[in-house]
DNA sequence: CCTAGATTTCAATAGTGATTGAAACCGGTG
DNA sequence: CACCGGTTTCAATCACTATTGAAATCTAGG
């Protein structure tokens, strides 16, 4: 049940159905599976888990183990759900955000170079930079490998009745 | 230019692309412009400006004008930037973050019910809800008509080389 | 270096969501 | 109350992306 609803969300992300089914199932299990698992569990062809998985382990998301004495690969998940989150954050800011940042750059040298652009149109082009340049603060500070991590952004606001609680 | 760029982009926020062409409009130009400027400036059918428009009133970032003995109708987008941001954002998470609290309620209930579910799952619900709670916090606090505004949450971080400044 | 179990690739196909356009609608005017 | 300029609706179509599946590739063992 879960698995069907994470993933029917997940469509609403970006991220393509069949994956975020695969990624659900191994999420969950916690446990390793192959990648004929991923298809009779999911009913998703070879070809599809196969990419699928690629996507994942790029993404960081998943990793592959080998057994002894088994040709064939095993599949797991990060099991860490704050990192899974910031995994996607910063994956999509990469996808959503950023490139506002050069669409602002390019749009300023043409109005350098051109010349004939309304005071209005740099104060927009001012504001989309301030906003990026925002969200990649919040974002190198909570989101990168090395930063306070996604907790610490949660820890200072002082919430009422957060579960999670200070673990 | 920055139109198509930013209709672009805007698809990879999930929004139309038509719809995105007739935001960038009304926004870079500033202007209030007919229905009929948006068809033929863009080259989108009747219904679909109709539609799109629609949209992006009840998203509060398109107004109507009447203008003195003239039948049809203005449209004006919204011209603060940071505005337009939080308006995506507030969206976006209703669409994308919210579900995700039904989805650990619902989970909940059934591991109440039913039992039989590792302590790991649970787990895995409390950190995703502390995620969902985290953003409710930081979105009422700076994207709500009432709170704080983007600026401050822009604000809060010393940064270097913002282009805005105070202002 | 051949075979077999396993994975990867990618052209063809299916499915989803956006767009069109023609018909219905609305409300002022002659 | 019929017409006209304009807007809205929605079934049909289109475009795009995800998915399949069969052929190509890989690699360990014999």
């Amino acid at each position: 049940m879960f698995i069907e609803r994470w993933a029917l969300m997940a469509t609403s992300w970006g991220v393509p159905r069949s994956m975020a089914e695969v990624h659900a199932l191994l999420f969950v299990t916690g446990e390793a599976l192959t990648a004929d698992d991923l298809m009779t569990e999911l009913g998703i062809s070879r070809g599809n888990a196969s990419m699928t998985i690629r996507t994942l382990e790029e993404w960081g998301i998943v990793h592959r183990e080998q057994r002894a004495n088994e040709r064939r690969e095993y599949f797991r998940a990060e099991q860490d759900t704050l990192a899974l989150f910031s995994t996607v954050i910063r994956i999509r800011k990469g996808r959503e955000v950023d490139p506002l940042l050069s669409l602002v750059t390019e749009c300023r040298a043409r109005v350098e170079a051109g010349g004939a652009r309304s005071a209005q149109f740099t104060r927009k082009l001012d504001d989309i930079q301030l906003f990026v340049t925002t969200v990649d603060a919040l974002a190198s500070r909570h989101l990168e490998p090395g930063g306070d991590g996604m907790r610490s952004l949660l820890g200072s606001f002082a919430l009422l009745g957060t579960p999670g609680g200070e673990r």
